[in-house]
DNA sequence: GCATGAACAGATTGTTCATTA
DNA sequence: TAATGAACAATCTGTTCATGC
């Protein structure tokens, strides 16, 4: 097993949760995760928040639609990916929550003892 | 920045720490924290033990000598490697803890944000 | 600038192998 | 088995580039 959580399943949970709130498209959700951690000083990267994506629509969780922003047309033909959740996708996120979150504690075990042990 | 903090960072604290205290050789050392992370379910990699070990080195900050284990000729041949502070190591190393509880908490404070967000 | 994606390079890490006593 | 180290392979991640609107 990898010493830490990894970056792609921990955006994952935050990408299935936007998702799930009906917001739905990558350059859109990564902003929002931009703003959302600026006070942790962390910055999520472009790069992640689209493998994270495409790997969620490999493992069958979600699908993909596209659309064109706006809708009217002539004002706005930028095309976007949108992101709903399959059949089943709910369940497997479900699952896959869950082992997350076994490594989240467990990280966040190593981490508080280490935080104790060298600076209480 | 990276996502996380790295395994070898998050070790070299508790190796100095061991050092500090005079338990001073990797193998040793290795077994000991192996026994300590036992309950976080963590199994410390002896190759990141010793590459920990020789970064430090690099580093300036401990140096090596080798001793034969036991002392006594006759009982036991092992050649052991300890470790130890330089000169100005204790300043270094502390320096360097500084930069790993920034790093620590940053991480601290994502995880935890994760944990409410998703699990609370 | 918004939006998506791929490519490339580097770092970290896990496993295995080698060596010696 | 104890002890140290290196090698190898895989993964992850950060940066940059490409494309279109």
């Amino acid at each position: 097993m990898a010493f830490m959580i990894a970056q792609r399943a921990f955006l994952k949970l935050y990408l299935l949760k936007l998702v799930e709130e009906h917001r739905g498209y990558g350059y859109q959700m990564l902003e929002e995760l931009k703003t959302e951690f600026a006070p942790q000083g962390y910055v999520p990267p472009q790069s992640e928040i689209y493998r994270a994506l495409h790997e969620l629509v490999q493992e069958g969780i979600l699908y993909r639609t596209k659309k064109l922003k706006g809708g009217d047309p002539g004002v706005d033909f930028q095309e976007i990916v949108l992101y709903h959740f399959t059949d089943n996708g709910m369940e497997k996120a479900q699952l896959y929550r869950k082992q997350v979150k076994t490594d989240l504690d467990r990280c966040l075990g190593i981490l508080n003892k280490a935080s104790r042990d060298h600076f209480s």
